[in-house]
DNA sequence: TCAAAAGTGTTCAGTGTACACCCATGG
DNA sequence: CCATGGGTGTACACTGAACACTTTTGA
């Protein structure tokens, strides 16, 4: 079962990569979908991502592919697992290093929408190659790390509220949090400190706004 | 900066795996390496690994590319790491994903000891290549999974006493652990039972015999 | 004045931690 | 009989979990 590589420009470059992107807005975790259109996969939905350069790493060309496909900058990544099947792509054999990506939803505005699509991702449609087991990895390992690790910073704004915090914990998590034993928590480990201003405009009391305190993952038992 | 891929039959073999295999004797941990003579690194060690073929998954290519150096099959294997920094080989461009390899000291007697040598963790001379990173890596990588799967069972034989098993969880995690305590958890999160047997033939109290209740990766805040 | 989210402590249960002695064997 | 690791229970501290009311704003 030799692979073909035959109608391609696939020759040489077997490896790829792809970005399993997250943001969270309206309550619910979004994936990041474009739309495909080859012989093999007519309108379908997939992951974006694309060749790796001779001339560049896996982490290059995953910043690289999603800012020229979303316009996506600066974002937080974070390599997933590499996928290897012989089979997964039909044009031939091409191996991807598959990344999380993590987005602030106030960041996404400036996305091109022309054939992007932010997913719910408890509403993956059928995807193009074997997207569906990427997202199903990624999903597993974001639960994971958000878990024990600060890295859902990346998924909020530079200053959010206590509220918006727990409430991102609670979607990724899928499980309701007590808020005071939440901030109990968030506060005896120290990951947010108070910028001292206050959201407003909310017909309800305002919150105090916060910040992360450290922008490098830590690694800590959270929740 | 453009990979060159000269002298080499790498043309098109740019994937390749290695793998970091940890057992544990002598109270200590030792990750296996393999003497290197190229041009580029002679007489230097290495990880075992190589290139992967067209036809074979990464996980296949590390299975094979193990047992036909170093003997070693059946061996729990978890992918690690795709590393792909552009002049990690000077040969050319190469991109490795690399594996976390666990086998019980038990089965390295079979070891084909030419060019083989089992190096305590903490005593790793300077690699070939940019293996001293993926060891790295891999300790950090084995150090957090022992302490949240049951993992550990790979570096062990079918049946063990709780001695060993605590001690293989203190040279993993560095840190001693008290036997009581120790005991309690263990039967708590139920990772063991008893076999019934008896270790015979050591000078000292025989020890009850248990084996790992699960083969399949439980992931549990251990210790 | 109503709706909506913010903010705030205490009690109780369960888990983690510290700690010391006798036992069974081989040499 | 000595050295070596095996096996066992209790008390205390700490952490996690449950739980309800007042505050401040915009509409």
């Amino acid at each position: 079962m030799p692979n073909t590589l035959k109608k391609s420009k696939l020759r040489f470059a077997v490896l790829a990569t792809d970005s399993v992107v997250f943001t969270v807005f309206n309550d619910s975790l979004h994936v990041l979908l474009m739309e495909v259109n080859t012989p093999d996969f007519s309108n379908m939905w997939a992951l974006p991502g694309g060749l790796i350069n001779p001339d560049e790493t896996a982490d290059d060309s995953v910043k690289r592919h999603l800012e020229e496909k979303t316009g996506l900058k600066d974002t937080y990544t974070e390599q997933l697992y590499t996928f290897s099947s012989i089979d997964r792509d039909p044009r031939g054999r091409v191996v991807s290093v598959a990344y999380i990506c993590l987005v602030a939803s106030g960041r996404i505005k400036s996305l091109k929408t022309e054939k992007l699509w932010w997913c719910p991702a408890e509403k993956l449609p059928g995807l193009a190659y074997d997207h569906n087991e990427i997202v199903h990895t990624a999903l597993e390992r974001l639960e994971a790390r958000v878990g024990y690790t600060n890295v859902i910073q990346h998924l909020l704004a530079k200053e959010f509220t206590l509220g918006e915090l727990q409430r991102a914990y609670e979607i990724i998590l899928k499980h309701p949090i007590d808020k005071r034993n939440f901030r109990k928590k968030i506060f005896s480990v120290d990951f947010v400190k108070k910028t001292g201003k206050k959201q407003r405009g909310e017909a309800h009391r305002p919150a105090d706004l916060y910040t992360f305190s450290d922008s490098n993952i830590r690694i800590i038992e959270v929740l």
